[in-house]
RNA sequence: GGGCGAAUAGCUCAGUUGGUUAGAGCGCCUGCCUUACACGCAGGAUGUCGGGGGUUCGAGUCCCUCUUCGCCCACCA
């Protein structure tokens, strides 16, 4: 395998791990610049990304393989969005499976790009006003290789920037030695099964690039054009003539005949006569021929057969003369068997010049009808827009119905699976409908065409896996037939031609083909995917993949496609420079929609990538609190924890990640088919949802995490003692599986936060980490706990919003009491609250189980300014439900109370229960008192 | 001409097999610089789920129809 000489990164520091990330560096915000290409330096030196062919269960050893191949970028290409989008679906994916055990793979590399490199070398030679044809073959090509070693390949020290785990041992090149070879074989194999053919017909040309281009390379684009409409007299009498329309008057000089439909009555007397070509001046007769519509236009059509396809076919029929009257560059001449056709005022025009002038021609000789406007498709070159002309010529062709027969297979039985499932009816049209593919290029930058031909005996082309200097037979010199390949055709054959095929005992090749996902847009899927599903069954008898994940494609605001042209970009490298790698990739799969595009605004990259820079300081500053409550110390692994001494918060925790966990999981779904080689129904479109699997980590890290475990841990980190440690393992523990869970799509940040916990062995990588798994319940686990602690949160909400909704300011003290919310509590409540003055007044009155608001009795007593709260507890087993909160409420109020001085103006949320403020304050008040009064009235109300 | 997709909060989008009160991020409003985080915290507002019709006890979800976008395919000159 070739590798080019990629320009390398500098080289990192050999300073220790712990340096990524020194204690001094835990600023307020995540600094990516300061850490990122440090790390990726390590990943790759510690050989993270290396994937272990030996290791294969394919080939006896005990992983399971996972590979994505790269869609191999131009080789000449720069990062843009939509790279950074779909490399980072790969890489998410990627990383999610070597986390979870298997071999993983993410092979890169680029392409050689035929027309496209060589456009942009033609370019370069055209600022000296030179042209290929000045250079010659052979210094061209030599320019063209300079320029790819030279500045080429810049895209995959780019991939190292996003953090894509790739496995750059295995760097692959379409026109590398390796694949070359791969190329000649798979040539010659398609040749030796009757698969490839030289063809002489109508095919797409672009005039501008000077080659053919297959179906798919001439793409369909609507114009509003013109409809001409012109007689032709008979010639046999002149006062008499037929008319036709045609949107290209210039190619009237190369007709050949005029066809009506056999059952056209208006036309059948004059089949077999014969008209005059105005200004070509040649006699051609009137056929019948279906492929005229009697109900378009007169229903009489010109046939040009040398200048388009249909009339070509039409010209086969009627065995016709094919004169061509346009040149490869789309000028008007003679070119062949057209002698006389081309009056001199046309000769030497362009295409488009010699329309005007032809009408012009038309008009002056009476013979133009009329003119009117026509909405119509034009067909034009993929890679320059040049209105592709249509010509004829000789050119190789891959029969495809054969091989399309498989890959339509291999979509009934399962084998091959295409997300989201509406494309695989894009896929199966097109195979069904499949016409041959063109592969020759007039190009010269690709593969050359292994064909030779010995002009002496002037035999059967020579096909050929090696090159031939000599013909067999007579011993004469050859020449190599001139094309060179599609650039597809190398494409074509990427998932194993970059393993090692054709040597098929090629331990990688064993190893890790077939492949297992292919991450694209759905705009080559007949370009690409489609090919390389026939091709992987003809040469290996297998799928190269099982699953196609199609993407969408990245667009601004305005909906428009991110180009270079409409200037509405945005390149990754600058948002990394500015955000970081983390919050790109955050930003770009959280925000993508199953197989739907991407919207970024060019114009407020602060503001597009919020999300991702939001969630990497959010975990930044988790792992700061968490980080710096931990270190320094030894923490016990969760595992070597008394389960008795677990409180309900981390017993609550601990539930909220397994069920994370089990969300992730059915999120991401099976990395392969699950029996055998086949999707099955009720598996096969479902998995890989990647803004799902973010969701539930962000959930579960920001909302879960941070929000309510964290700060229910400050009291017993600050108060010390055994209590402290338990926490700190429960904090380790979670966080270290958050990261995990995290990893893929936030790498650096992950990496380095993770570096820095208790207990991490040395060398270790979360990159390489296991995946996390549901925790083995403890034994004496309690099952409700998780639910009781999501009661006290449920109370502490309600607090809130009473506090905001009756305008009770942080100032203002708080006093909880706990009761059913039945007729006879509210009675006693009211008496009590009225009569007594034991209870100085209510503000506010909620019922803790239901969520309901606040009951009209207690409202009723909200205008005296007094300052209690009353918790209802509505729940169906009263008795347990208070004892439950009583006793909750009450150890909240013990552990916070240690807060003292240090809270703000909120209760538990921010920073503590309300209700300790309340205690701490009115310590002077008898709180105690109240408290025991609270409590006897509570078993009153429980039935005591 | 054929096919596919989309239309849900100001914006970008989730809503699996029809089932409590339709969600998230960004933005917006109010109050907070509270020793992890103002790239933050607390609270809040905003939706006739494109229009119309139908099936159903029940529809954002299923059916029909219309409208508006977008994409793909296509030899009607």
């Amino acid at each position: 395998m070739t590798k080019l000489s990629w320009p390398r990164i500098a080289d990192p520091s050999p300073a220790p791990i712990l340096s990524v990330m020194p204690a001094a560096d835990l600023s307020p915000q995540f600094d990516p610049t300061a850490v990122e290409r440090d790390i990726y330096a390590r990943w790759d030196e510690a050989g993270v990304f290396t994937a272990r062919a030996a290791r294969s269960t394919r080939v006896g050893g005990d992983r399971e393989p996972f590979t994505i191949v790269i869609p191999p970028p131009n080789v000449t290409a720069v990062l843009h969005m939509g790279h950074g989008f779909n490399n980072t679906v790969q890489d998410v994916i990627t990383r999610w499976r070597r986390m979870a055990g298997d071999e993983a793979l993410y092979l890169p590399g680029t392409d050689h790009a035929g027309i496209a490199t060589q456009n942009v070398v033609e370019k370069l030679i055209a600022k000296c006003g030179k042209t290929r044809f000045d250079v010659g073959r052979e210094a061209f090509i030599e320019r063209v290789k300079t320029f790819v070693e030279e500045t080429g390949g810049v895209i995959l020290q780019q991939l190292r920037a996003i953090g894509c785990s790739c496995d750059w041992s295995r760097t692959a090149y379409t026109f590398s030695p390796a694949l070359s070879r791969a190329v000649r074989e798979a040539f010659v194999r398609l040749w030796e099964a009757g698969l490839i053919y030289k063809g002489h017909r109508v095919i797409h040309w672009c005039p501008r690039c000077l080659t053919s281009l297959s179906d798919e390379e001439a793409e369909h684009h609507d114009v509003e054009g013109k409809l001409y409409h012109v007689s032709y007299p008979l010639v046999d009498d002149p006062t008499k003539a037929i008319t036709i329309a045609t949107t290209r008057p210039e190619t009237i000089l190369a007709d050949v005949a005029i066809a009506v439909h056999p059952k056209d009555d208006r036309y059948r007397a004059l089949v077999g006569r014969s008209v005059m070509v105005p200004i070509a001046n040649v006699a051609i007769p009137i056929i019948a021929d279906e492929n005229a519509d009697p109900a378009f236009g007169s229903g009489a059509v010109k046939i040009t057969p040398a200048h388009d396809a249909n009339d070509f076919d039409v010209g086969v029929r009627h065995t016709l003369d094919m004169p061509v009257v346009i040149d490869e560059s789309g000028f008007v001449r003679e070119v062949a068997d057209a002698d006389g056709r081309v009056p001199d005022s046309l000769r030497g025009l362009d295409r488009v010049d010699a329309r005007a002038r032809m009408v012009e021609l038309l008009r002056a000789a009476g013979r133009l009808v009329k003119v009117e406007p026509h909405h119509h498709a034009i067909r034009q070159c993929y890679r320059c827009d040049t209105v592709v002309e249509p010509r004829l010529s000789d050119q190789w062709f891959v029969k495809m119905q054969p091989l399309a027969a498989r890959a339509l297979e291999a979509h009934r039985d399962g084998s091959v699976r295409i997300l989201p499932e509406r494309w695989e009816a894009t896929y199966v049209n097109w195979l069904e409908n499949i016409r041959d593919w063109n592969i020759s290029r007039q190009i010269w930058w690709g593969h050359r065409i292994p064909v030779w031909y010995c002009d002496a005996c002037g035999g059967e082309p020579i096909v050929s896996r090696d090159d031939v200097s000599a013909c067999a037979t007579c011993g004469g010199a050859v020449r190599q037939d001139e094309d060179v390949l599609d650039t597809w055709f190398s494409s074509q054959l990427w998932p194993y031609s970059t393993l090692g095929w054709p040597d098929e005992t090629a331990l990688d090749l064993r190893a890790f083909y077939p492949t297992d996902v292919l991450v694209t847009g759905p705009d080559i899927i007949f370009f690409w995917v489609a090919r390389m599903i026939m091709s992987g069954y003809f040469f290996l008898g297998r799928a190269p993949f099982h699953t196609v994940y199609l993407n969408g494609m990245v667009r601004d605001v305005h909906n428009r496609k991110m180009s270079k042209s409409l200037g509405n970009g945005i390149d990754p490298l600058d948002v990394v420079a500015r955000f970081g790698a983390d919050a790109l990739r955050y930003t770009v799969i959280s925000g993508m929609g199953y197989g739907t595009d991407v919207k970024l605004d060019p114009d407020n990259l602060e503001e597009s990538f919020a999300p991702g820079r939001n969630f990497v300081t959010k975990l930044w500053n988790i792992g700061r609190f968490l980080l710096s409550n931990v270190e320094g110390g030894a923490v016990r692994a969760l595992g070597e924890i008394d389960a008795a001494c677990l409180t309900r918060a981390d017993r609550w925790i601990l539930a909220r990640l397994d069920a994370a966990i089990a969300e992730v999981d059915a999120a991401l779904g099976a990395a392969h088919p699950a029996a055998g080689a086949l999707w099955g129904e009720s598996e096969r479109y479902i998995g890989l949802r990647l803004m799902e699997f973010t969701e539930v980590a962000r959930r579960f890290t920001w909302d879960e995490l941070a929000a309510w475990y964290l700060e229910s841990t400050k009291s017993r980190l600050l108060a010390g003692g055994d209590d402290a440690d338990v926490a700190r393992s429960v904090l380790v523990h979670v966080f270290d599986q958050a990261l995990r869970l995290l990893h893929p799509v936030v790498p650096f940040i992950t990496e380095a936060l993770w570096q820095r916990l208790p207990g991490r062995v040395d060398g270790a990588f979360v990159a390489a980490a296991a995946w996390p798994t549901i925790r083995v319940p403890l034994p004496d686990e309690r099952g409700n706990d998780a639910e009781e602690f999501e009661r006290v949160r449920d109370a502490v909400l309600r607090i809130r919003q009473l506090r905001v909704e009756y305008n009770i300011g942080p100032a203002t003290a708080i006093a909880v009491a706990i009761m059913p919310a039945t007729d006879e509590a509210r009675r006693i409540f009211a008496e009590d609250a009225a009569m007594t003055g034991r209870l100085p007044g209510v503000r506010a009155a909620i019922t803790i189980a239901t969520g309901a608001p606040a009951e009209p009795a207690a409202q009723a007593m909200l205008a005296d300014g007094s300052e209690l709260y009353l918790l209802l507890a509505g729940a169906v087993d009263v008795d347990k439900e208070c004892a439950r909160l009583t006793g909750e409420l009450a150890a909240l109020e013990q552990q916070l109370g240690a807060l003292r001085g240090r809270l703000g103006n909120d209760g538990f949320v921010s920073r503590a229960p309300a209700h300790v403020v309340e205690a701490e304050r009115h310590k002077e008040r008898d709180w105690s008192a109240r408290r025991e009064h609270l409590a006897a009235k509570v078993a009153t109300l429980c039935g005591r």
